[in-house]
DNA sequence: GATGAATGAGTCTTCATTCAT
DNA sequence: CATGAATGAAGACTCATTCAT
């Protein structure tokens, strides 16, 4: 097999295993078996169990930064209507966790009771996507879309705690509702829930 | 010391350790150090690092649910608008959450990476919440105070994630804004927020 | 098992087996299995194998320092012949050499194959003696006692490694030897070869 | 490449690192990095790290057995006084280590801490040298050149301690004085040294 | 001959739990 | 009740060696 399969592999049945017991719960010797090889072979392609969690994280980290720039960049910003543009990042963002629910499990539910760099690593999605929406908030307030007298930073969390749980929810714990037809209607919902309080 | 004493002291300790490094990087070690008794005088008060975890859980459910139950007494249901009463259901939970910072952060974060019995006691919280929360918006919408073509599973996630986020928030991760008059704001914030969307 | 007594245990039962296969011939197990205990306590003693090498090396060369200190402040300067201090040196350090053939042996040899900070343990020794005899020299030299024509470079590795060498070959390969009157005939044999080309 | 160059580089690379880090500190793939060829290569042409540790001593035994035989035919033995012996043996076993420093590292230190075959390996050298001085000085006393009241055992001991605590000292650890004017004042002092005590 | 991915036995180390004092 | 020395199962990681290409 080649590297890049072999490793790939091993991220997979990684990936399983930490979204089904956790980070602490899963053995290498579960990873090894889940994937059918050596425990060394392991070792050839990480340094260890951190690296793996990491790498895990790391790449899932890169898509969804490319994820966000590419989308962003596909949209014409002018004509577009404000809310448009908040229905546009809500979709994107509960597409991109729908993809994939067992890193989506692992990013918003197992890596959260972590410590230190392994924490970090799984934290960092949430601290960007609270950074946008804040961004996006603060943008909408200046261009006069966004009501003036909100407070910023409540709102930018009570929408990212209102996506992210629900995707958890409905992506992770329901497993079910991961078609395009549902998250459009998610989507929709959340925008209706937030925007008359939002915009002007 | 008292019996009493002695377990209180070791689950504070405990807790306060939990909070900060979780629970798989909290040992035994640190725990007697950290409180200065002997190692096998935790095991005259639990059955092990499980127990204390679990009681630690149990505990906080308990007082959780009396002060739901408590305070749900409290007030007049018939003379209180539905708004009001949304409202009071928000500043409830925020009140209590903010009470304890560790606790909250264990119960919201740290919890939720375990798995088995662990993760059971820690999820308790936020599925009690989830089904207040949806039972609250079903009598809504029967009494006709809630808008009839809402989607009340999704709403139910959206607030409960929307409070618990802004909780976890500002009440652990600023260590800041838990006076009564931050909750105050926060509440009606959030009540702003989804009444427009909510009420008929 | 009082605290102290399990640790010396400990180092004991691990000195003869450093000294019999060497460092990395010897596991964790060979000394638990050699001292009748469980593998977690040689850890509630030593935070490693490491600590266990170099806590040998740290009180045996206390030892040897303090032998030599001691030893030398005994002997009144002025009334001895520097013939006289040069026995006493090569004595003192067969005496002390031949009291424990094992970390003799780990400390002549065994050590010396190591690397990183096992090897600089093992090593001090062996340059302590080195700069004493050093020293020694400088002083006879500068006293008139010593032939001005010597290189004392030389002559002190040469010193050395004559002294070392015996010991080693008498104390630790033939296992015997090692009475006070061999030491007292074996000194006597040291100073007389070197004594000649050495002393004005 | 050819076989044999081959195998020299393998054996060249191999003995750098075992004269740097010692034996159990050098991986094969220290060995393979170092040299720039692949893993399986190295067991075309030993059957292991062992062996290439025996080759690289057996090769050098072999040196140094050649060195001893060649050198002392070629001299007239009935021409030469016994100090002159005396003079050619110290100054031809300090030629032949200061010719390749990082053997005599392997031989005179980081191969006495090895066990089994490898130590024996690495001892035969100094365990012949002290056979040969040994000899010399049993000769020496037949024949009358040397002092019928020293004793053999240890003066054959001293000397070679001497000497190679000395090869040590100046080709190894002070990495130089390997100039052939610089040996033949290391042999001078080191037979000035013992010269007056040995012959009668 | 050369390659390098794969192997797995061997080791160290951790840490929750026990129990005699 | 309190203590803390002792335990040993469990798990991560290493690295010499193999073998199909």
């Amino acid at each position: 097999m080649k590297s890049d399969e072999r490793r790939r592999q091993i991220l997979e049945h990684a990936k399983a295993l930490f979204s089904r017991r956790g980070y602490h719960n899963t053995q290498i010797s579960d990873i090894i078996a889940s994937a059918g090889i050596a425990r060394g072979t392991v070792y050839q392609y990480f340094t260890g169990k951190e690296d793996i969690f990491t790498s895990l994280m790391r790449e899932y980290y890169a898509r969804w930064v490319k994820s966000i720039s590419i989308d962003t960049h596909r949209i014409d910003l002018k004509s577009i209507t404000p809310l448009e543009y908040f229905r546009f990042r809500v979709s994107n963002t509960l597409t991109f966790l729908a993809n994939d629910p067992e890193l989506c499990n692992i990013v918003l539910r197992m890596g959260t009771g972590l410590s230190g760099e392994l924490s970090a690593a799984a934290r960092r999605f949430e601290k960007k996507i609270l950074g946008l929406i804040t961004d996006d908030l603060r943008l909408g307030v200046r261009s006069g879309a966004v009501r003036k007298d909100i407070d910023i930073d409540i709102f930018a969390n009570l929408i990212v705690g209102a996506v992210l749980k629900t995707a958890h929810y409905f992506f992770v714990e329901r497993k079910s509702n991961r078609d395009a037809e549902s998250i459009a209607k998610m989507s929709d919902t959340i925008v209706s829930a937030f925007a008359p309080s939002l915009f002007s």
